[in-house]
DNA sequence: CAGAATCGTGAGTTACATCA
DNA sequence: CTGATGTAACTCACGATTCT
């Protein structure tokens, strides 16, 4: 029987390769797709004006036919041989069909099962799209509060400063201070320690909270 | 063991039916 | 009537299994 199928195909084969070559299309006979993105050759099946000609008519499962059909696959998606022939007899229909039929519904299930995956991955990364400006905006925030920090710095800086020329004989100076010794505290900064060596006019050390 | 035949399947395509 | 869509049917390639 598949020997048969076989001579046919290739019998095909041969009438196909014949008529590309002679360039004889009728609209009686298969004709070669000569396709550019595909290295492969096909043949195209010819329109069956009326059902007539080399395939069946085609036509719509019923429904109770397809809800059957949708039940055997719900329960398993692979078709044995025998259970195949089942179906066939209690549907009326060819086993062809039911095969044809399962590996459609195959590809559609695979299309559908693609198609979520997608939609799921795309709202994770619209997520994470809203994640990332938050997490932006919120570090914008925080180099404004450091901005601030440091120009309150700056100032206190320059206030000591001014202190020291205006009063340069007095007893109060930084060296003798004993309040000036070791880390000073900020209104607000209470917990950032500032290194002892380094409370002059730089702002070096604020260099290394920087974000 | 090699090669041919057979079978089942996925991927891609075509043609037809149906509907807006 | 027409274009879009769904789907049955088809083609081809390929891997696995069986046969010679």
């Amino acid at each position: 029987m598949y020997y048969k199928k076989t001579c046919f195909v290739l019998l095909n084969d041969f009438i196909c390769t014949f008529y590309s070559q002679y360039c004889l299309v009728d609209d009686m006979i298969f004709m070669i797709l000569i396709g550019e993105s595909s290295t492969r050759t096909r043949r195209r099946r010819k329109k069956s004006k009326g059902g007539e000609g080399n395939g069946m008519k085609k036509r719509k499962l019923s429904e109770e036919q397809v809800n059957l059909l949708e039940n055997s696959f719900s329960n398993e998606h692979k078709l044995e041989s025998e259970r195949k022939d089942k179906l066939a007899l209690e549907l009326g229909l060819d086993p062809q069909q039911v095969a044809v039929w399962f590996q459609n519904r195959r590809a559609r299930w695979k299309n559908k099962k693609l198609e979520e995956e997608y939609s799921k991955l795309k709202a994770s990364h619209e997520g994470a799209i809203v994640d990332k400006c938050r997490l932006e905006a919120e570090v914008l925030k925080l180099k404004e509060q450091l901005s601030e920090a440091e120009k309150e710095i700056q100032k206190l800086s320059e206030r000591c400063d001014e202190l020291l020329i205006s009063s340069p004989n007095s007893s109060y100076s930084i060296d003798t201070d004993p309040h000036f010794h070791g880390s000073f505290v900020v209104e607000g900064f209470e917990n950032l320690c500032v290194p002892e060596y380094n409370y002059g006019h730089g702002m070096d050390w604020v260099n290394l909270y920087n974000l």
